[in-house]
DNA sequence: AGCGATGTTCGCCG
DNA sequence: TCGGCGAACATCGC
């Protein structure tokens, strides 16, 4: 369920459990979700520690021996560190075994999710022209990002080269809050309404932080939790719009949300 | 039993 | 070369 408060939450997941462990083994268990060639992920990270993790919009960089091993969640990612013996994790699709007795399950029901190895995290964020990441960028690296775009406000946000780690989840909370159309050229926004938007970006994301990620206990005065036809607007009560945009639903209200 | 899904990438077009 | 757009990808649960 990754965007990028859920993928902060496996952060501190990974963190808690499995940094300064030595790799005894490494199982794959389906190599269509590596990236790289398959010894040479196993031999990069056999009998290495994994010492940190750093988040970049929706990808953990986790540094082992001066190279990151890349992770992506896809649509449906998740981690679970279970005592050997346990039963393995449906959907597990590479295992982390450490000498500890313990294993480090990545999980991938649908198989969107992606395992690679960088020897420079930036030079990774940079290659695939990743924009600044949503929680930690300036007001003056939004606007950049921003410059020149014509596209739509919900696409822009949902544009990991714009900026990294919103989703159509988010996205739709995030312009909600702001009481921005979606659709919305994002060239003609004035002034007040960028500096809303990013000051709710970085407020909806730190909320979902704070929540780890766990919608079903998101405040209903969100629209996140009416995400749902006929659902009604938690502020004026009109029902919410569904709409197709990018092959995706989102959902706003029409008239908190109306156009410029 | 068909549809939809918290994501990314590729190919086409201007 | 760049940006925008739509289709494709894999697979499961509702």
């Amino acid at each position: 369920m990754p965007e990028l408060p859920e993928v902060e939450t496996f952060k501190q997941y990974f963190e808690s459990t499995s940094l300064n462990k030595q790799i005894k083994n490494i199982k794959i268990k389906d190599t269509r979700i590596l990236s790289i060639e398959e010894n040479i992920f196993i031999n990069t990270l056999r009998g290495k520690k994994f010492n940190s993790v750093t988040r970049h919009g929706k990808y953990l960089f986790v540094e082992c021996n001066s190279f990151f091993l890349v992770m992506h969640f896809g649509m449906t990612g998740d981690l679970e560190y279970y005592r050997r013996g346990e039963e393995e994790p449906k959907y597990s699709k590479v295992l982390f075994e450490f000498t500890n007795n313990h294993i480090l399950s990545y999980i991938s029901t649908r198989m969107f999710g992606k395992l690679d190895i960088t020897d420079d995290y930036k030079k990774y964020i940079n290659k695939n022209r990743l924009g600044p990441d949503a929680l930690t960028m300036s007001y003056e690296e939004f606007l950049m990002s921003l410059k020149r775009r014509t596209t739509n406000v919900k696409t822009a946000l949902m544009n990991q080269r714009i900026i990294c780690g919103i989703g159509n989840i988010y996205s739709d909370e995030i312009l909600f809050r702001t009481q921005i159309n979606p659709l919305t050229k994002i060239n003609i926004l004035q002034e007040y309404q960028l500096k809303e938007l990013f000051t709710n970006i970085k407020e909806i994301l730190k909320y979902g932080i704070r929540k780890k990620g766990n919608l079903a206990t998101y405040s209903s005065k969100l629209i996140i939790p009416h995400r749902i036809e006929e659902e009604n607007c938690p502020i004026c009560h009109t029902p919410i719009k569904r709409y197709e945009i990018l092959g995706r639903h989102g959902f706003f209200c029409p008239t908190c949300q109306k156009e410029n």
